[in-house]
DNA sequence: ACCTGAACACCGTTCAAGT
DNA sequence: ACCTGAACACCGTTCAAGT
């Protein structure tokens, strides 16, 4: 039998006491994510676990891509927008913002590469647009600057944190270290210069020469002073 | 005959005078990445279109995930440094730099999904990182400053893309555009006050309230404020 | 070296049928 | 309403064989 459930303790009649629901199915296919990468995720790897057949979790969860937007929600409404009193300065705020805009990201790393796909709109955001509209034009920012000014700072945010959380190579191409090594080596000095004489503060701490991702390797100091250069950058911009 | 090739011309002897190259394979590739998206790109496929089968074009191409890395490599390729002159200033060279970038970026945008995950390090981007590494140590960051802000920089300039480039949503969830009328009409005007102030700026300009991608959609002025703002914050770090 | 041809172990999805 | 069961049209990859 193929394609059957695992039935897992014996022959005995398996049966569900409750009816699976939409949102079982989402947090499973979250776990399979979490733990085996989201190009693991399967309908029937998520139906095996579930212990039905692949076209039920189709009736609760949708199509995949649909399953995999649910997904993402479920991860996106994990962000804890910093509170916003009268006296909150905006700086403060967009600070507070984008590090739990990292946070919840960092809690599901392998979400994140779907998350990029799924930066369109949904009533789900308004919470979050709305607060960095407001506190930016509490700052200064109007009309044309307002709108360009969000999307510096959502662009910014976001995609940061997408690069940072990118899928490793994989198999792909193995060796990374080796290749990078002797390709640095190998390299004529006058060509990299500046590559060479900070190689130990750069080797696999930095985009483009490291080769573990975000999940295993967070370059939190560097998006800490990214988050202030946005900032820095605003202020400049009123 | 399942798989075979698609055997266009008759049935006159169909022979390739010169043998497949791996360049020819990748450009192929490239062509229907370019024309139905990354998702729609599959070995078999691309077997069809170079008239082989496809274990044909693995032999030259490796695997998939192999291929993709090529492909990612070639358009990666394409970014066109700007020049460096003893009078060249830092903050001008930065800014030539983020829009060559995202020139090479939107020459091929349904690449720039794949291209997060390959952000990853190769002697092909030193070239690039030694520029950026170079301009910002002449401009007065050393060591772990240098190391940030170089993150900084390569994280926004390549992050903010690949948030403006995210695949589009497909059919996965359709109606966006209703939904989203509907949905901010229907919000309670006193939760999303400033987004309703502001709505006819923000529609389909801004992340998360828009439903077309950068290809067909660009946010090119936002993009400009956005390495203006890093431009500057950066300056703020010396 | 370069490619064919068949086979393997998977996919997502549809559709009819059960209860 | 919720799930089974079989089938369909695909995948990427391996492996043996041809030339």
């Amino acid at each position: 039998v193929r394609g059957a459930p695992k039935s897992g303790r014996a022959a005995t009649a398996r049966k569900r006491e409750v009816p699976l629901s939409r949102a079982e199915v989402i947090a499973a296919a979250l776990a399979i994510i979490d733990t085996d990468g989201a190009e693991n995720l399967t309908i029937r790897r998520l139906a095996d676990r579930l212990d039905v057949y692949p076209t039920a979790v189709q009736w609760h969860g949708g199509s995949k891509a649909q399953l995999l937007a649910s997904v993402c929600e479920v991860v996106f409404q994990d962000i804890e927008l910093p509170p916003m009193t009268s006296r909150t300065q905006w700086t403060a705020w967009i600070g507070a913002m984008a590090l739990a805009v990292r946070d919840a990201l960092m809690a599901h790393p392998n979400v994140a590469p779907l998350l990029s796909d799924q930066l369109q709109v949904s009533p789900m955001s308004f919470p979050l647009v709305e607060g960095v509209l407001s506190v930016l034009e509490s700052a200064g920012f109007r009309d044309e600057n307002l709108v360009n000014a969000y999307n510096t700072t959502i662009g910014f945010v976001f995609g940061w944190c997408f690069a940072e959380l990118a899928r490793e190579p994989g198999d792909a191409t193995t060796g990374w270290q080796d290749e990078f090594k002797t390709g640095i080596l190998h390299a004529p000095a006058d060509e990299v210069p500046t590559l060479r004489a900070n190689v130990d503060a750069l080797t696999n701490q930095a985009f483009m020469l490291r080769w573990q991702g975000g999940r295993d390797n967070p370059l939190t100091d560097s998006f800490v002073v990214a988050v202030r250069v946005l900032i820095n950058g605003l202020k400049a911009e009123l």
